[in-house]
RNA sequence: GCUCGGAUGGUGGAAUGGUAGACACGCAAGACUUAAAAUCUUGUGACCAUUACGGUUGUGCGGGUUCAAGUCCCGCUCCGAGUACCA
């Protein structure tokens, strides 16, 4: 009997689907386990083979768990809405939502092929409307409510009008864009409208004048996350600075919650790393400076207040509002040739060129310490968005304050005891104060201590956390994304009626902005909801993703986001895997999404995933021919030295082991069809180099021609086999006739002759050791994610078993049920020859049973250093298994013991571990 | 610049402080075959020795702790990832 994966594993996939088998259930008897995957975007080029790694990882956990006695929830679904299919439409008028779809049908196909356990029926898709209700439904939430720093939580938006009214907002807690502050009776003089501007100011879910990532080529701003070192992550097109009215989201409300929970989950350092950096929690104060005979008073935050006397300069960011206000009339034209040539640099000039630039305002302010004067400047170097966006300058202690001060001869002042700063500033935190009035003498921590004690008693200033977590920018001027239920009266946005949502996506005839500059959705007909214009932006693409872990937990509900009932059951996510890409994007937003319902009590849980899991990149692994110039005659990679050569990227499908495969070289690309090849050892050798997977690089491969060669479980089995989990590592499809062998050599333990010769005999000791072996050291792989050991394990019991000639039913049961989570299309399939009436998954992992490595008791002789031999006795358990034994007799042990002959020794065979006298 | 990872054969990679290189690829030799492929067997870090037994050396570099270090500590080098005028 032939190992016939195609046969099998088309099989069980018709089978599967149409028993549906994977379809899960809330069970109160069981425990539930919770495996996500970051569902993908569903791009128009398929899916090469690094992209199911994660999908293959999480599919054995569930198996896993599934077989431990867990009631597994493990879904998939698609993140449908995003700007490939909506470029592709601007450049082909074929509708977002076709392209989508196709996209969607081939994913599903190629996912089908790999033998995942995904319950299909909860699948969601971003771009449904029965789903992005929920994410327009969230929204509305998020705008009718205000975040109370006293509570720590979210706290409906009419609380906050009762408390206007009855003591306007003294006292109050709360977060903010700015810093306002009225009375009850100011309050209740306003008009409506006002009233809502003020709103604004305190709502989530809010719309503001802010400083954006506006990104031209795209025809829409970005969120931070969205922009790398001044272009797009997608794209990669130059984004510029500039102030629209857009919406946000108050996720800087959240900084420390977020900061918090990162100690109560289990991710990985390098992770939590990543977004404790990301949110950049820092504490100092802020100072108050005076502006000399004006009434202005300038905030900075610093977490230097210990160098104040050393403020020789302030500067202010280009945007700062104060700008107008300071400059005076002479200097005024000088600052405006600034501010327009800082307006023209785009953020990417910006950051390449660090040279200082910047314009003196004419206008001074007092130090609050000493009441020096100090002229007050505008430079870009000081950003708007991070603190109150203007800074008091130290050259002497600050490398950026010191450039500049060089750069315009301002004077530096230093005040640290033999700190040098004729060449550049001594930003250590360390040293004894000089120059510093009452500090004089004090350490840098005792006089930051100091300074803060003494700012606070005379109200010179605040203590002060600041966070560089921004608030994230929601709105996009495009079309293929959520509309926000906003209609606009008197210019001013109101929510559309919760039980109107979901408001669709309309029709338009174009997906390219209106000639007017407005959005796609300007173009769209009877865009009005009772009467007033709807809002033309959409949602960003985290929209969707922020919270559809949850939605599978109730996917077909159509009164809530998620049952109360199911959520308490199923809960957070247990296991999340997905790449680190996502982590101050995706997994931030999702992460305050979620605290936001949790301070509702629509979750019952304030963190979403409980573990993370990154797993690594699988990069391709190209191959090159060597052409030896202005000539058709390629040379093997052993001789391109001798030769004037130009290396050519060649199909990595073409080549094997690197050689190269003539006949398929010159069908490859007509210009090739005359080629002529100089050999070595009649072959052709390819040379070869790990570069990112890509069309460019001919070296894609489609997971499906290695399922069609192979079949899925060796394509599974030799993933896993590459490498560790979260490691990047290249695919080379060379090795796979490994795992390919392993499970030939495991489908003839089954069979002799062609036929089915499985034997009911007692197990013998050496077949149960080998087995137990297994089932103990695949139990503890599963539970550590060390895939890569576990399928190195399998091939050592198949060698065995078959060494042992092994055809014992309960043997081969109980490797068929650990090999299920792997392989699960053989294992199935040798599972029902077996007999078995229930598919495999139905069935319990076995227990180890330590009994089985135990070896008898033996008396051994343990040699030191070759100077001290021990007679010991004691009984191996298993290789490098820590013994205890006890000493019999002893020789030549002075050296170490004096003498002494120890009571019991700890040994691991051959090594001793520690000595007991 | 800062933060976090990493460095082990020809290759991918194994090693709770305890026989370094599991497992696999590749390579070599052999068996089967008219031949090739497939399959099976054996060998395979390097160096030396070889009839055999064996010996030396070896986990990026330099120190240290320990009876014992790929693993722990200190100081470097190189590579990768993230982040960056964040005051």
């Amino acid at each position: 009997m032939e190992y016939n994966f195609n046969e099998i594993e088309k099989k069980w996939q018709e089978y599967w689907k149409k028993n549906r088998t994977y379809q899960v259930k809330i069970d109160k008897d069981k425990p539930k386990y919770y495996v996500l995957d970051m569902f993908p975007y569903p791009s128009g080029a398929g899916l090469h083979v690094g992209h199911p790694l994660g999908y293959i990882a999480s599919d054995i956990y569930s198996r896993y768990k599934r077989l431990k006695g867990f009631n597994v929830l493990h879904p998939m679904g698609y993140d449908a809405y995003g700007l490939p299919a909506e470029q592709y439409a601007i450049q082909t008028g074929q509708h977002p939502a076709i392209t989508t779809e196709q996209n969607i049908n081939r994913y599903r196909r190629q996912l089908d092929k790999i033998g995942f356990s995904f319950d299909w029926e909860r699948e969601i898709r971003t771009c449904d409307p029965s789903y992005y209700k929920w994410t327009q439904w969230v929204f509305l939430h998020m705008f009718d409510s205000y975040y109370c720093y006293d509570e720590q939580q979210a706290r409906p938006i009419s609380e906050l009008v009762e408390m206007f009214e009855l003591q306007g907002n003294k006292d109050l807690n709360i977060a903010q864009t700015e810093e306002i502050t009225f009375t009850a009776e100011e309050w209740k003089a306003k008009t409506e409208k006002e009233k809502q501007e003020i709103l604004m100011n305190y709502r989530i879910a809010y719309l503001a004048d802010t400083m954006v990532n506006w990104c031209p080529a795209l025809g829409t701003v970005l969120a931070n996350d969205e922009v790398s070192e001044g272009l797009s992550v997608r794209g990669g097109y130059p984004v510029e600075q500039r102030k629209m009215r857009q919406w946000s989201l108050r996720v800087s409300a959240y900084a420390q919650r977020l900061l918090d929970g990162l100690d109560k989950i289990d991710w990985t350092e390098s992770l939590k790393e990543t977004q404790k950096n990301w949110i950049g929690r820092s504490e100092g104060a802020e100072l108050y400076f005076q502006v000399k005979n004006l009434d202005i008073r300038l905030n900075v935050f610093t977490t230097r207040a210990d160098t104040v006397f050393g403020v020789t300069f302030m500067v202010l960011a280009p945007e700062s509002e104060y700008v107008s206000q300071l400059v005076i009339p002479t200097r005024q034209a000088e600052v405006n040739t600034y501010l327009n040539a800082v307006k023209r640099r785009t953020e990417r000039e910006r950051i390449a060129d660090r040279k200082a630039s910047g314009v003196f305002t004419g206008s001074y302010a007092l130090n609050p310490i000493n009441g020096a004067e100090i002229p007050i400047w505008i430079s870009d170097y000081v950003l708007a968005g991070y603190g109150t966006g203007a800074i008091m300058a130290v050259p002497a202690h600050d490398s950026r304050d010191y450039t500049f001060a060089k750069h315009f001869n301002l004077p530096i002042i230093p005040l640290i005891e033999g700190a040098d700063v004729s060449e550049e500033s001594f930003d250590a935190k360390e040293g004894m104060m000089i120059n510093s009035g009452f500090l004089n003498g004090l350490s840098v921590n005792e006089a930051i201590r100091k300074v803060k004690e003494y700012i606070v008693e005379n109200n010179l200033g605040k203590l002060k956390v600041n966070y560089r977590l921004r608030d994230a920018i929601f709105s996009r001027q495009r079309y293929w994304g959520e509309p926000f239920p906003i209609y606009y009266k008197d210019g001013m946005p109101f929510a559309v009626d919760v039980n109107d949502l979901p408001l669709q996506l309309p029709e338009i005839d174009k997906f390219l902005p209106t000639e007017t500059g407005e959005p796609p959705l300007g173009r769209a007909k009877n865009w009005t909801y009772k009467g007033y214009p709807l809002e033309l932006a959409t949602m960003p693409g985290f929209a969707g993703s922020s919270a559809y872990y949850l939605r599978y937990e109730d996917p077909a509900n159509t009164q809530c986001l998620v049952s109360k009932e199911s959520n308490e059951y199923w809960r957070n996510v247990d296991l999340y895997i997905g790449g680190t890409e996502h982590a101050t994007g995706h997994l931030i937003y999702s992460r305050f999404w979620n605290k936001f319902l949790y301070d509702y009590g629509i979750v019952a849980e304030d963190e979403p995933f409980k573990k993370l899991i990154n797993q690594g990149m699988i990069q391709g692994r190209s191959n090159f021919v060597y052409r030896i110039k202005n000539s058709n005659t390629f040379v093997s990679y052993g001789l391109k030295n001798q030769y004037d050569v130009t290396p050519i990227h060649v199909d990595v499908n073409i080549v094997s082991n690197d050689i190269l495969d003539l006949d398929a070289f010159k069908k490859w690309n007509p210009e090739y069809k005359t080629a002529e090849f100089i050999l070595e050892d009649g072959k052709y050798i390819c040379g070869w180099a790990i570069e990112k997977m890509s069309k460019s690089m001919f070296n894609v491969v489609n997971p499906d021609d290695i399922v069609e060669k192979y079949g899925a479980d060796t394509l599974r089995l030799y993933e896993m086999f590459l490498g560790p989990l979260e490691q990047s590592k290249p695919w080379d499809t060379n090795g796979i006739d490994g795992v390919s062998r392993f499970l030939r050599k495991f489908w003839n333990l089954f069979f002799h002759a062609g036929e089915l010769i499985v034997s009911d005999d007692q197990p013998t000791v050496e077949e149960l050791k080998s087995i137990h072996k297994l089932i103990k050291k695949i139990g503890h792989d599963i539970e550590n994610f060390s895939f890569n050991t576990s399928v190195a394990a399998f091939m050592i019991c198949v060698n065995e078993l078959t060494a042992l000639n092994c055809h014992k039913r309960s043997i081969l049961s109980d490797f068929i049920v650990v090999l299920a989570s792997f392989a699960p299309f053989v294992s199935e399939e040798l599972w029902r020859r077996l007999g078995n009436e229930t598919t495999v998954c139905d069935a319990r992992f076995p227990d180890f049973i330590e009994e089985y490595l135990k070896e008898n008791m033996a008396k051994y002789t343990i040699s030191f250093d070759g100077r001290a031999r021990f007679v010991l006795d004691f009984s191996v358990e298993a290789k490098k298994e820590e013994i205890e034994a006890t000493v019999l007799s002893h020789e030549n042990s002075q050296k170490w013991l004096n003498g002494k002959r120890p009571k019991k020794i700890i040994i691991v065979p051959n090594k001793i571990v520690n000595i007991v006298l």
